[in-house]
DNA sequence: CGGTTTAGTTCAATCGTTTGAACAATTTAT
DNA sequence: ATAAATTGTTCAAACGATTGAACTAAACCG
């Protein structure tokens, strides 16, 4: 059978792809001195190794990662996990990633969760399958039940968390500041004389949202604001959501002077309500946002924001990985690096 | 040394992965037997199979995903090369392939090429390396050369193309009518009592801005309006192109009353350059946009578009890649899949 | 010239899974 | 009762690359 298979392929002149043994035997040499000789063996002659690479070059070889793989235990393929891929900051960050790593051999595996904890746990589940040597993760909004994650830590790989998933495991994490840029945002409508700030919030059961509104709060107190609960509202932050909050808001018997809102979209769903309204932005209401998406810098007025260093969390989280990956042996305490966020101001806030 | 390796690992309580051995050790069969039974082998009594799989269970063992495809041969991951991640058009296409694809267990490993066409080839050669059984790509802006695409096509491992690419090489491609798609265009800009039609276009070396120009000129004809190639600017399509073209057309002696852009952001620079020019849109010039990126739904004026149907194409793509992978031996014609793509219009290009 | 290095290579086992062939045990058909 | 078919399992050879140990020459030293 085998013999007619090769007869098949000599006839459709069908090239099998060619092994570190067709390379042998063009040579007369062994599979593993061929092995040795492009892996730059010390022990194989030069004049071997210029033979070898001539004749992989010539049959066209490309080795096989499998294989390799397999042998070595190390696949060089890292899986990162990001909520969904359409935020201009996820993008950057994975383009950073991939940069850093690439440059150090390897290749990444994106999947996206869309924000869902099913589709999360599958995606753990077939990068663990795809013998990744690392997880780099954002967690999905939706993710509570770190089950799934304590699989990767199980399994002994590296998991860097960035952006979503602070202390929520016991594992390296990438991320800006986000009670501090709480702090900034604050701090910036105070000095614009912004007296009644509402803060259009993220859910309270992911970290990232929790210490923003912890920020906003300790900042409010700090500048000695009143704290009035109905200006502090929790939601998803799509743009319907800022929508319905900041018509709600403009009800209510005393409208603030000012929003902040927990991410670009919610401020844009606020930003098309008071334009709807009438109402000046900034002068009888202020606005931030948070992500610096680029459609804050190219709306009227244009929304300040908080950039989120998007580049420099991606190459930080894949440093992170390649450290542990170089010294697995040291059990260092968990690494948090924290980035300075940058608060943009633009029209939206900026008061003449 | 390995009794010593053994040793740490019970020392130190450190589970080392669990193979198809251990649970043959357990059960007193052999790894094929186990193999077999994990696989539904029907040669394997039940009673069999479900004592392995509640051992496989016990011991948490995970197949080896690299043994498995070195030894079958397939890796069931398929490569997908994407010009840049940043824009909704490609993420919603890549959620529909994985989506496809994960269901007849595939994974896909996304590479961008951030319209670099060296880092394109580097994508292919590592997506190469990593045994995809399939890429399907849609190719950067710079990409003429179709060298190392020809390469692809040489392994024997399926090809396919969408939205950028067409006819450029033999191989199966999804993608929208951009010909026809025009044609919608320009029937509507008509219809909105237009006279002259500038064209922000896209660089004609690459076919979808080619047949875009070329439905552009066709429809003109039809509806018996001259062609001015002043009218007709080729670019890069970002929003600062969108804002100097703009700026340019403003300057001509006879303004035009439509602009037609080949993309979003190039419209938006457009529309950004009117508004501070207090030119009336749609009134004293109606603007079309192309791709219905999200932000053109929420500017003021809304900017009408043409959506391109990215999960359909997503959709497409995958299948036309299981279609090839399931059907090896028929060398079909290619196949090239259009796709009807739909006029958004909005406010931009909406009179009274 | 015998003994030790050193360079260059081959040998053989291994990574974990799959798979056709072979074998033994049991059942069914004749 | 014997042949044939069926069932359940083991055997052994792959898949392609890697790697330490072993081996053979040639080179070097005293």
């Amino acid at each position: 059978m085998f013999n007619r298979l090769n007869k098949c392929i000599k006839i459709l002149g069908i090239k099998k792809k060619s092994t570190i043994k067709d390379i042998a035997n063009v040579l007369g040499l062994t599979p593993s001195a061929v092995s040795k000789a492009l892996n730059n063996h010390p022990r194989i002659s030069d004049k071997t190794k210029i033979a070898v690479k001539q004749v992989a070059e010539n049959l066209n070889y490309q080795p096989n990662h499998l294989a390799s793989a397999l042998r070595k235990g190390k696949s060089n393929l890292v899986g990162v996990i990001i909520p969904r891929n359409n935020s201009n900051f996820f993008s950057s960050v994975l383009e950073n990633i991939e940069e850093v790593l690439n440059k150090e051999g390897y290749n990444i595996i994106i999947t996206q969760s869309n924000e869902s904890y099913k589709k999360e746990c599958n995606n753990i589940e077939s990068l663990l399958y795809t013998q990744v040597d690392g997880i780099i993760a954002s967690l999905a909004n939706e993710t509570v039940n770190l089950e799934y994650y304590e699989k990767i830590k199980a399994k002994g790989i590296p998991l860097i968390l960035f952006d979503r998933g602070e202390n929520d495991l016991n594992v390296d994490y990438v991320g800006i500041d986000d009670y501090l840029s709480s702090h900034m945002i604050i701090e910036h409508l105070v000095s614009q004389k912004c007296k009644r700030i509402a803060h259009i919030a993220g859910f309270s059961h992911s970290r990232i949202y929790k210490n923003r509104i912890s920020g906003y709060r300790d900042a409010l107190k700090e500048y000695n604001l009143p704290i009035e609960e109905d200006l502090i509202i929790e939601s998803n932050l799509r743009i319907e959501d800022g929508r319905r909050i900041m018509e709600g808001l403009l009800n209510l018997p005393k409208r603030p002077d000012a929003v902040y809102a927990a991410g670009d979209y919610a401020a844009l769903g606020a930003l098309q309500v008071l334009k709807e309204n009438n109402i000046n932005v900034p002068n009888d209401i202020a606005l931030v946002g948070f992500s610096n998406e680029p459609f804050t810098s190219f709306v009227q007025p244009s929304i300040s924001t908080i950039d989120q260093k998007s580049e420099l969390i991606g190459k930080l989280a894949a440093e992170a990985f390649l450290n542990r990956i170089e010294n697995p042996s040291i059990k260092t305490t968990l690494n948090k690096i924290i980035v300075d966020a940058e608060l943009i101001v633009r029209d939206s806030s900026n008061r003449e």
